[in-house]
DNA sequence: AAGTGGTCTAGACCACTCC
DNA sequence: GAGTGGTCTAGACCACTTA
């Protein structure tokens, strides 16, 4: 008996309803009893499941079927230029800006900063096949990552560059829907007031805070998944 | 030693840049010798570290540590109702439609209907304290849940009724970004051309497809999670 | 106080895959 | 063919939580 079958084996009492939806289901000894198989092993097929929502575990509480279980979906949010090749596209960008300013409120905010310093403001555009594909508008902390000043942008996006020097870090992300305003709309060269995918996403090291991005993607695009 | 420490002290050695991107890491034999673990707690540390993207197995090729490790986000979609309540509005919802009909052919290839039979339609609107939130255009495959006929979806929406009576099932999901046609902006109360956040999902059980739902969330929505 | 899951161990065998 | 991760086992102790 291997976890993946003891898995699919409580999958399948839950599906058919054998187990309802708030029950307890035996405890794990008694399981690794019937299937003939280590507690180890049914701890793990039951641990792959909770994880996946469908059950929920409590010591001395045992464990239960989840009533309500949301669909979990495992996002993966690859580099723009994986994206845009991944379409069998050519990949380019442009740095439509690259300044040291004071940052407005909302960015300090987010990124934790409560001084007065400059930040690096980027404003980089995306390039599928030499078509606008999205507007990256990005602010980030010398202090966190000082290398970054030197490096060369026009060559290696800011997105890519802080994959390739930070790549472990810990962040928001949200997704939502806006309409272009005028600037951006003439930048990635569709009508005012389309309606563009935006990906806002904040990214911290330990407990200071690195970047923080806001993507626009051209209308059309579309994030998919698997639940 | 436990396997979270384990895995912190590996994840350290990664972002600390002694064990590089692409190189290959100790074999667990050694690490757990290193360490003064069993083997089983660096297999589980590293397994972890691997199912979040840091590294890549591979029997007999060892350990490597990701060159470019996409941003990996867990996706929690909860059920509308639980969305709006968490929100701290009061929840309600209105079916605006319900009838049983030869479906387009974009839906009958999503969920893999080969022959003419009538699916059922519907199209729910939720509201949150009264205000449309967002409007449900679901079809559903009454041959895989023919209960659903007879349910009483004025007092339980669709979306719910599922969850409840289905809830096991894979499906895919894909988000985008959609401006309003008149008839959907009408019904969310927002000028025609609005950008919507629109959330796609295909259900399916064993082989056979459930339902598709295509959902026009009110302008403003996000969905967030963490990385 | 006691029951339940969480984890560690040492050893073993197996499956995959690279050379 | 041989090296590496994948997994199973039996037993043990611990941590949390609820009754």
């Amino acid at each position: 008996m291997t976890w993946q079958r003891v898995r699919a084996e409580v999958h399948r009492r839950i599906t058919d309803r054998l187990w309802l939806p708030g029950e307890s289901i035996p405890i794990e000894a008694d399981l690794a009893l019937e299937l003939g198989c280590s507690r180890s092993t049914v701890n793990r097929a039951l641990r792959a499941l909770a994880e996946e929502g469908l059950l929920e575990r409590r010591r001395k509480g045992g464990t239960r079927v989840t009533k309500t279980p949301a669909a979990r979906a495992k996002l993966s949010v690859p580099l723009i230029r994986i994206e845009i090749e991944a379409q069998g596209a050519r990949y380019a960008h442009r740095v439509l800006r690259r300044e040291r300013i004071r940052s407005p409120a909302t960015v300090r905010t987010s990124l934790g900063i409560t001084d007065e310093r400059r930040l690096l403001h980027l404003e980089t555009l995306h390039l599928a096949d030499g078509c606008p594909f999205v507007l990256e508008d990005r602010w980030v902390d010398p202090l966190t990552v000082p290398s970054l000043l030197e490096a060369d942008l026009e060559r290696i996006s800011v997105n890519e560059w802080l994959v390739a020097h930070v790549p472990l870090s810990r962040g928001d992300i949200a997704f939502s829907a806006v309409a272009a305003d005028a600037a951006t709309a003439s930048i990635l060269e569709v009508e005012p007031g389309a309606a563009l995918f935006v990906v806002e996403r904040t990214t911290w090291r330990d407990e200071s805070g690195i970047t923080c991005v806001h993507l626009s993607y051209r209308p059309g695009h579309r994030v998919e998944t698997t639940l």
